[in-house]
DNA sequence: GACCTGCTGCGGGATG
């Protein structure tokens, strides 16, 4: 017979006792949260990974939740992770502890992942517990039975939010939990997550508004020092052209892997990826079989082998992207290197974490530059994280695509009454200012299809019985929801196969469609010859010979972080007034003092242009330091304006530092630049901003995503999805029908709104105006690039002439500007706009 | 010796 502990009991079974019995001392963090929890409070669990945070919550609930389990009825306590492939583990330590404070539960997990045998197991018992994601916990809620499965969730523990916090994916999670309370007022929900610069929206946007004012906010200590340190280049170059490869830089990765058991590379991009595994293969040829590499678009087979090597200690280096950022603990990564631009403080911060796992071991990272101006980068990363300054992650406001799709999962899950609903759905942080128009407009839009669609049957979604709850009405619309149910929506993947049908992984389908039957490219670690294209599977072969193309996938942007960029603004102003503390700004300071003696270095009071007249024409170059998306909407606003002016062409470059304005015919920028700075007011900038750019074209395809995830496009069945070209030749039909006849939609309204918040940064667009309109505007006339403009200079050509061409002129430019940089400063400047012969100046 | 740039994440359910 088994006897369940009373809720609160602190005698035997209690959370105290089970670490005693191990051993184990609970921390003053694990207290407080079991005393949190125990005072009936929701919260917040701010903390690194590491079990420590799973027992802190888990034990918790469990001691105060737990109870005889029941023959019937549902789970009590579910646990959301953010990713499947930590599903297991998850469960595996959710065991021990459940065993013995809740004899008799059983613990079930419950993703995508989960085969059928298990699912119907489940569902004739469901276990108490049950470890899931975000989108299968919709479709939970989108079961006809789920009032009675969920009405006895006792708790909801929510792992990682900071990482679904900023997404859809968070406000998935929002909805559902607001539904979980309208069945269940008592639910006490608990969120876990990384240190936060927001943690009171984190908070709101977990547990509402209303709850968050009185959640308990718990901070784990921070266990262990973080190292930031720098690999430094042999020889740092004053002239960088923008490289982000590092191929200088193998040999000291080499050899700080040589003196270590187990490394993390993490790289920006896959292809990053794919080069450096190469490189690090041609260096050490007998680290084959010893080293691998991971990223999103390998074969999950393949990433699984590569995480249990990692696990067991038999890879000495994983070259990896974000896509290792989270996961299973690796407990022997000795350490973490971080190829290139870290972007952010968090991002670096999260990836230091995956080093020194152990307890009392440091975790660290070593920054390798990539590039000469990263340097600087190096060292303001290192301020910002000794300082404590993070990133903050904004959730999202209202995205009405979600809540469409959620009122189809909330019919189909015993069906809604829209007064009720609309009540419930304003308790979240998301929806809490949702104006009654949007939320008819919504109501309508899944009951006819809006303005457009009502002739249609299939957009007849949800219907109002005789008795006033809105049901969906027809077994084949449940089906294609219950397919459609979730917020990601990927690109088109082409699989990649060898022809004995062995799966290497997917390229998306713009990748494949360049390459040509029997052009050959690097994947996976090998290089590959195409056979054929067929269907969605790209067939491949072992090819020896040509030179291989590295895929380019399209990718997200990562532009870096305004926390990021001010640390570097701050440390070029300590440069500017000589000063260069560290390791790095040592190193970087020929390049930096030659920027300061042809050029000014930026600081926060002086906003730098540097003006360079050449036989291409009139360059203008500014340094705002905003991040390359603010940088691209600003190049293009101010071509606009300029243009308004007199009728001009320019060609635009930019880079995370600053952006680049070419024009053939003269321009006085002396004259016109603070005029044409001066910043209008927000809806101004607005227009403008869509004026001076195709932003058509890009709500356009911003509008794909959005019309999936309101369920408008037919979703393909698991496992042979339809590609991308064909959803967004649908996508792009609903657009013109909206456009045409409905202009009034909200989700052409969302497209928009989404664009230029999200893809232009209008918020920090209109942030940087208003601090460059403080600054001191320092417009410097130059005689040939400094090292600022260089990389944009670089840039701008790289689109318009072949790598070779590009890399002949850049050879003879650096060249140049070398031997310029070595002269006395006062014959450099009176050489000025003569372009000289090469071959003659070196004579 | 060479400069090729952009991450991650999820996913039916009922019946035999």
């Amino acid at each position: 017979m088994t006897r369940a502990p009373r809720p609160g009991t602190r005698a035997l079974g209690s959370a105290e006792a089970w670490m005693r019995a191990r051993g184990w001392v609970p921390l003053d963090f694990q207290r407080q949260t079991w005393a949190a929890i125990g005072a009936g409070h929701h919260g917040l669990l701010h903390a690194t990974t590491g079990a420590g945070k799973t027992y802190a919550v888990w034990l918790g609930l469990l001691q105060r939740h737990a109870a005889p389990p029941a023959a019937t009825g549902g789970p009590r306590l579910l646990w959301i992770t953010p990713l499947r492939a930590l599903a297991g583990d998850t469960a595996a330590a959710l065991q021990a502890p459940m065993a013995a404070l809740a004899p008799g539960w059983r613990l079930g997990v419950r993703t995508g992942d989960t085969p059928d045998a298990e699912r119907t197991a489940q569902q004739r018992r469901w276990p108490e517990a049950l470890v899931t994601t975000p989108e299968s916990l919709s479709l939970l809620i989108a079961r006809a039975d789920a009032p009675a499965l969920l009405a006895q969730v006792a708790a909801v523990v929510v792992d990682e939010w900071h990482e679904l916090l900023a997404s859809k994916r968070g406000v998935q999670v929002q909805l559902a939990l607001a539904r979980l309370r309208g069945w269940q007022p008592a639910v006490q929900v608990w969120g876990m997550s990384a240190t936060l610069a927001n943690p009171d929206e984190a908070a709101a946007a977990l547990l509402g508004p209303t709850a968050a004012a009185s959640a308990a906010h718990v901070r784990a200590p921070q266990a262990k020092p973080i190292t930031v340190d720098t690999l430094l280049p042999a020889q740092v170059q004053r002239f960088a052209w923008a490289g982000h490869l590092g191929a200088a830089m193998v040999p000291a990765v080499v050899a700080a892997l040589e003196g270590c058991r187990s490394a993390l590379l993490f790289t920006n991009t896959r292809s990053q990826t794919e080069w450096w595994y190469q490189a690090l293969l041609d260096a050490r040829p007998d680290w084959a079989g010893q080293i691998a590499l991971h990223h999103g678009s390998l074969d999950p087979q393949v990433r699984r082998w590569v995480e249990h090597g990692l696990k067991t200690g038999a890879l000495r280096a994983v070259v990896c992207t974000s896509s290792l950022d989270l996961g299973v603990d690796f407990a022997p990564v000795e350490r973490v290197l971080q190829i290139g631009s870290p972007k952010g403080v968090a991002r670096l911060l999260q990836r230091a974490g995956r080093s020194g796992h152990a307890p009392g071991q440091p975790s660290r990272v070593t920054l390798v530059p990539t590039h000469a101006l990263e340097l600087v980068e190096a060292a303001a990363a290192r301020d910002a994280v000794q300082a404590g300054r993070i990133e903050p992650r904004p959730a999202l406001r209202a995205p009405l695509d979600v809540l469409v799709q959620h009122l189809v999962t909330v019919a189909l899950g015993g069906g809604f009454r829209p007064e009720a609903l609309l009540a419930e759905v304003r308790t979240t942080h998301a929806y809490a200012d949702l104006s009654d128009q949007d939320w008819r407009w919504c109501l309508d839009f899944v009951r006819h299809g809006g303005a457009s669609l009502h002739a249609y049957p299939e957009y007849r979604r949800v219907q109002p019985d005789a008795s006033g709850v809105w049901r969906v009405p027809d077994a084949r619309l449940a089906r294609r929801h219950r397919l459609n149910i979730g917020t990601i929506v990927a690109d088109a993947q082409l699989e990649v196969r060898y022809l004995n049908g062995a799966r290497l992984g997917t390229v998306e389908e713009g990748f494949a469609a360049r390459l040509r039957p029997g052009e050959c490219f690097v994947f996976a670690g090998r290089t590959l010859e195409l056979v054929r294209l067929h269907e969605l599977t790209a067939w491949v072969r072992d090819a020896r010979g040509q030179p291989p193309r590295v895929p380019r996938w399209q990718g997200g942007r990562m532009p870096l972080s305004t926390t990021l960029a001010d640390a570097v603004v701050a440390r070029l102003e300590a440069a500017a007034h000589g000063v260069f503390d560290g390791p790095e700004m040592a190193a970087v300071q020929p390049l930096l003092a030659l920027q300061g003696r042809w050029s000014r270095l930026p600081t926060r009071q002086h906003l730098v242009a540097e003006v360079l007249h050449d036989r291409e024409g009139c360059h203008l170059f500014v340094y705002p330091f905003a991040g390359r998306d603010v940088h691209a909407g600003l190049a293009a606003w101010l071509a606009w304006r300029a243009a308004q002016a007199q009728p001009r062409t320019f060609s635009l470059a930019v880079n995370d530092y600053g952006l680049e304005l070419l024009c053939a015919q003269p321009v006085d920028w002396a004259a016109a630049l603070p005029r044409w700075l001066q910043p209008p007011d927000r809806a101004t900038l607005q227009a403008e901003l869509l004026a001076s750019l195709h932003a058509a074209e890009l709500a356009k395809r911003r509008f794909r995503e959005i019309a999936r995830v309101a369920g408008l496009l037919e979703p393909g069945h698991p496992g042979q999805r339809r590609p991308a070209r064909q959803l967004q030749a649908s996508a792009a039909l609903f657009w013109a029908v909206f456009c045409r006849h409905d202009p009034d939609n909200r989700l052409l309204h969302q497209a928009q709104a989404e664009v230029l918040m999200q893809e232009l940064d209008l918020d920090r667009l209109h942030d940087a105006l208003q601090r460059m309109a403080r600054q001191t505007l320092c417009l410097q006339t130059i005689a040939r690039p400094t090292p600022l403009a260089l990389p944009l200079w670089v840039e701008r050509q790289r689109e318009r002439l072949s790598s070779e061409t590009l890399a002949a002129r850049l050879q003879r430019l650096v060249a140049q500007l070398e031997r310029a940089a070595d002269a006395p400063a006062r014959a450099a400047r009176g050489r000025g706009r003569r372009r000289a012969n090469p071959t003659q100046e070196a004579a």
